[in-house]
DNA sequence: CGCTATGCCAGATTATATGCTGCAACTGAT
DNA sequence: ATCAGTTGCAGCATATAATCTGGCATAGCG
């Protein structure tokens, strides 16, 4: 038996990825229904997409506000010297804090850019001081305080070609 | 007939958001065995936790680099001068671009943090000269590109109490 | 000490997920 | 143009899951 070819996407794989990015949720019955086909190669499609990576997860998004994270802060990070060791450690240590929710290595003028979720100005007040700044090699930090998200989302634009 | 009291979450509650947000897709029957109740109590503590805005949506995650979406840039934005319609027209347009994925308000030198992502240098060409610093406005703008994603997440802690 | 409200489990019913079969459209080669 | 191989779909059958309806246990309260 031979592996199903790994063609292109075509119209109705992208209709799926649009309608799982809005509702991730979603019953494959109802899914088959909105992208126009019965529910067992839908289901069929799903499958191959997730596990041709296409997609990543399925995640629930819930209210930080609600749950003791009402603060959001960007972090730009510096280091002194950009050795492999102290980038590896660097990485580690971030990906170890739940409060830290995304860390980006950037070109520009400095080299990590940080978004962070936390209860308010003295968590992070702690985070900053009693973690951030801890780290080998770090030589600045400027902090953005969100005021307000304008706009949040994660979905990715899916062109129907 | 009354409503429930909207009472504190307690440790399951904490748990089904863990778990909701690790696998957003789980079968309701899986999720409450991973919490320890039966499929009736627990999909009635999901919809509660639906209605009550803690769970504000399930989304799929979807790979940029498979789906022509390579580049991943974040935008400082700093406006001549922040009167209020200005900041509207300015969030207005942000929120009709779908390669703009966030875009923050936030306190420090510059006005917006903004986060797209778009398939390769040209198309951010194209972003950034043809709408971002069209918008009326808008006087300065730097751009950081991610040269690597260490860390990213949209999961919150919750702490188990 | 019983009343009442809350939250759970169990069982029944409906809906969904999932595997299988056969048909129709398409392909390419004769 | 026709025949066979291939692909993808719908339809059906069965396993699972979602959802609804009691009824029981427990805790707070009068």
């Amino acid at each position: 038996m031979l592996v199903k070819t790994p063609k292109h996407l075509d119209r109705i794989d992208r209709n799926i990825l649009i309608s799982l990015q809005k509702n991730g949720r979603i019953s494959n019955v109802e899914l088959a229904k909105d992208v126009g086909l019965s529910p067992s190669p839908c289901l069929e499609r799903v499958k191959r997409l997730e596990s041709q990576g296409y997609i990543k997860g399925y995640h629930a998004v819930v209210d930080p506000e609600k749950l003791g994270a009402a603060m959001l802060v960007f972090v730009e990070i510096t280091l002194t010297k950009t050795s492999v060791d102290i980038f590896a450690e660097f990485s580690a240590a971030v990906r170890l804090h739940d409060d830290i929710q995304e860390c980006h290595l950037v070109s520009g003028d400095f080299d990590f850019l940080l978004k962070a979720r936390v209860a308010d100005m003295s968590s992070y007040r702690r985070l900053l001081g009693d973690t951030l700044l801890r780290l080998p090699g770090v030589s600045e930090s400027r902090t953005y305080v969100v005021m307000e998200e304008v706009k949040s989302t994660t979905s990715l634009r899916i062109n129907l070609k």
